[in-house]
DNA sequence: TTGTAGGCGTTATCAT
DNA sequence: ATGATAACGCCTACAA
């Protein structure tokens, strides 16, 4: 239980002041390279560790970056997650993931709780739930801010996501080119955007073609088990649809498991699209056609529009839209490749 | 750009002291209630925001810790991360996730910059290629550490996992049991644990059956698509074995995918078992037999160890094995359930 | 029950 | 090229 060391006890070690340590630590300022040396090599005969914290309270800036995701098990997030961490840690970046579980209240505090610990930026990717104070109170924190995926607290704040109405059309003009005219929607939770947005996109595309219409959409979280379930409802209760459009590819999956229990014959009949094309979705039995979004490109542009803002803190709030493509695979009806 | 809010200052507009407006923060100390009430009024009026730093400096602690993961895209070690979160979040602990994407340099520098931050607390997953250097440097931090499901780095420091060695048993066991003699063993990186381990409980079983043996085994990345051109490969090479023990699902995934679009045939005939029992294993045509390890389990208990070692600095490190349980489907040869 | 004073470890400013 | 000194915002004795 001894003593920390400090940087005054290297200065000390080394024969300089505290001042002149501090600049060898930081590479910073005009010291002899002999300077440089001597204190170093006290540095390390101590065991001196940077104390981040402190620097922090006297600099009051951190060098730590928020995030905030909804929940981990989304494969497509955790993509975004990734480039966003690395693309900051080449700027010296600490990343600082915090998860929601899509709980409104434990967003609140872990936004709190970040604020506290005085990140220098922050990205958001809203639970649901989320209201129109949280996004109030985000745009108040004065803390440079991004919001991405879902747009839902994306009020003043910079929003960095993808086009899902283009999505949703995308995957209709695909299946209505096979003929497809009694569509379902399944999965996507209720009140947020990508699902509405999705929606919309699938709707206009229908909305060109006579016949064509939406006969279906059940909304729920958008996981394997879930969409097996619902899907296995929706085939004993109503008319087969042509096709089902799902929230994502785990949806998907679902979809597929619930097919083979309930109605094996229409497995090779309904024609299914996703949305995010993870890597298990080439895999599947049939490989699932998915509109791709790239989390990864999401996690680069995120971080470029974040240290925009902390690099200027007068920048406007911008707008980033990717447009998403569709993977075409055999989900679809397509043969294979 | 105001000056921020301090103590101080909601002390003043509440006519009290700084050491009273601290208390009121804290819920501490015994104060009369209408004190209490006032000054958190004027917090309110003035829209103070708590500064943990300056509080960390000062109490030297900071109600964090922090995990290093090798790479968030396995889905197992993300359930391990969410209870983990959430066991630590009711005591108010906030962690601070980092990932090393299984580059030992990246862990290194997240470690430095962990221990920079002064986390109250550690836990490591650690990466592919780490080192007893690595895990003596943990060590030495002095940070209470667990680490987790690799024993990699678990020199000195508390270890939690799961026992492989029973793991790998289990699997043969009741592939041998269906009557499989040839088996490969697919996937996991060399040199980490739980490959090894595995394998060494899946020979142990086999090598009690005589004729029974394992005729090959690749290792590599566990993931999807690297398993899907390892099980091509090893169809097109050499004489097909009766089972094939994957890694973790998503290297069943792979294995059902080069199947179907090399030997067809051969999807009935070869048997699969793999590890981890994630959401989709049971989705999956065959459903997956897996060994299943329940990370938020794993979670919990990390949490658990983790505070003890936390709240008494002279605890000794302890192992604790959990025990797997192999959760049967189909693809192991079984009738539906 | 409340106030005073000093310090946690670093960095910025101004001298020298 | 280097040093002295004063913050940064909070907490903890101890005193009143």
């Amino acid at each position: 239980m001894n003593k920390r060391v400090t940087l005054a006890d290297v200065a000390a070690h080394a024969g300089v002041s505290r001042a002149t340590a501090s600049l060898v630590i930081r590479d910073a300022g005009n010291l002899a390279d002999s300077t440089r040396e001597r204190v170093r090599s006290s540095m390390l005969a101590l065991g001196y560790v940077y104390h981040r914290g402190a620097a922090s309270l006297r600099a009051s800036q951190t060098k730590t970056v928020g995030l905030i995701l909804p929940d981990p098990a989304y494969a497509f997030m955790g993509e975004m997650a990734i480039s966003l961490e690395s693309a900051l840690a080449e700027r010296g970046l600490l990343l600082l993931t915090a998860n929601a579980f899509e709980d409104p209240q434990r967003q609140e505090r872990l936004l709190r709780a970040l604020i506290e610990n005085q990140v220098d930026g922050l990205v958001v990717l809203p639970a649901l739930g989320t209201d129109e104070a949280f996004a109030d109170r985000l745009a108040a924190t004065g803390i440079p801010t991004v919001v991405t995926i879902r747009a839902e607290a994306a009020h003043r704040t910079t929003y960095v996501g993808i086009d899902n109405v283009r999505g949703g059309e995308l995957a209709g003009e695909h299946l209505l080119a096979h003929g497809c005219r009694q569509f379902v929607y399944l999965g996507g939770l209720v009140g947020l955007r990508p699902r509405q947005d999705r929606m919309t996109g699938l709707n206009a595309a229908l909305a060109r073609v006579p016949g064509a219409r939406l006969v279906a959409h059940r909304p729920g979280p958008a996981l394997g088990r879930w969409a097996r379930d619902a899907a296995a409802r929706l085939l004993a209760e109503g008319p087969v649809p042509d096709a089902i459009v799902c929230h994502n590819d785990p949806v998907a999956f679902g979809v597929y498991r619930a097919l083979r229990d309930v109605a094996p014959h229409l497995v090779d009949r309904v024609r299914v699209v996703a949305f995010d094309d993870v890597d298990e979705a080439a895999l599947w039995e049939p490989p699932i056609s998915s509109v791709a979004a790239n989390g990864r490109e999401v996690g680069r542009r995120t971080a470029t529009a974040l240290l925009r803002l902390m690099d200027d803190p007068l920048a406007e709030p911008e707008v980033v839209l990717l447009q998403p493509e569709l993977v075409v695979r055999r989900s679809c009806g397509c043969p294979a490749a």
